[in-house]
DNA sequence: ACTGCAAATTGACCAAAGTCAAGGGTGGCT
DNA sequence: AGCCACCCTTGACTTTGGTCAATTTGCAGT
């Protein structure tokens, strides 16, 4: 269930994280995407990008016994669809409300120059993604996880999680009840508190470094 | 161990895997490398890409508490270099005996052009790692390291694994001596053959593609 | 062919995480 | 307010894979 929201009506948002990067790229529309809503669907045709403008987008994929894994978490300003060829070979889904704009790269010259940077974005983004997967231990994929979302959220301790246990879990490469358990191990140990199940504050950040040892 | 040879002497070589798409970048020289030589260290500046020609590149890093990982192999046609900052944030060293041009992309109007789709080709491996990883199963990870080395050496039943079998459980993930364990139960199991440690005969591609399950 | 070293295999044991299952909380809907 | 559905938590048991250690294999150099 989405709607349409004329861009013109909105002006240039320039306070817009990704504003910049795509000025002048091509026909941007805004669409709000309800909790758990489909923007596009593993097999469907592709063709566009998308930007985050707020809220969080999971891109997944299903296996074909049947299991689903999350390739990524997208949040305010990050771009996603490389992901796919001439059909989308992956799914995108809200995680909560969010508001996206779909991009469809123009025939310009200069399309590729811009372009670029925001590909190199999502470069390192799946780097920092296999950083994650690549502990060993469970607790250090988290660790690393909640890290990183902090940076990604400027750092701030207290770190929003609007993403359920089996997001995280499916992203991690964990199951649904390690990722509560090894939540609960923190908390036993201080380094973490947990005002509600989709917050995290960080109260040891020292620990918590040190566990991730990326 | 290194020694460069005069670009020149050797005329454009149009069956190089790579040249086509390279053409016109810029300043390209092709360095010969011997096997476990450095193409760079980690920490050192960073600003060229690279290309290999012949051989097998690994790409890695050390994490703070000095384990090893491997981001990837690459070979003939792949590129690499893009996992960097100002500094190199990564390590690459030739596996075996390999041959590798270094490129500088210009400012040339057309280089961003020229470098999108062998930064997609570079996201595409980065996918294909993620996938590997995410197997929960170590036996499914291995399999898909199979299907997709095979994959990319033209489909053969005959796959050449030229790095140590530690390279190959750093970049999984998983301990050596794990590996060397699954291939025993895949041999046990008539999936595969190895003719000598550093190649594997694919015996059964429906049952080792069932394990992938990607 | 012989020696010596590095890589690979294999085994025994143990720790970590998955699975299955039961119970508890929370928010949305009427 | 009350009900229901979904998500999260926790526990018991089982499987998987890591670690340590002992061989064995394969290869390079003489």
């Amino acid at each position: 269930m989405t709607f349409q929201v004329d861009t013109h009506r909105m002006g240039v948002n320039i306070a817009s994280p990704a504003g910049a990067s795509l000025a002048g790229l091509t026909h941007v529309a805004l669409s709000v995407y309800q909790a758990n809503s489909e923007v596009y669907g593993q097999g469907e045709p592709a063709g566009s990008l998308y930007i985050v403008e707020f809220g969080c987008v999971r891109v997944g994929r299903f296996t074909s016994d049947g299991r689903r894994y999350v390739v990524g978490f997208c949040f305010a300003g990050d771009v996603f669809g490389w992901e796919s060829d001439v059909v989308h070979d992956f799914f995108a889904e809200a995680v909560e409300i969010s508001g996206i704009r779909a991009v469809r790269p123009g025939r310009a010259n200069d399309a590729p120059a811009k372009l670029l940077p925001l590909m190199l974005k999502s470069l390192r983004r799946f780097e920092q993604h296999l950083i994650v997967l690549r502990g060993t231990r469970v607790d250090e994929r988290l660790a690393a996880f909640l890290c990183q979302l902090s940076e990604r959220q400027d750092g701030e301790s207290l770190v929003q999680l609007p993403m359920p246990r089996s997001d995280i879990g499916d992203y991690l490469g964990v199951s649904l009840e390690t990722v509560s358990r090894i939540l609960r191990r923190f908390k036993d140990r201080g380094i973490i508190r947990t005002p509600d199940t989709h917050s995290v504050e960080i109260l040891d950040w020292q620990r918590l470094q040190n566990l991730c040892s990326a």
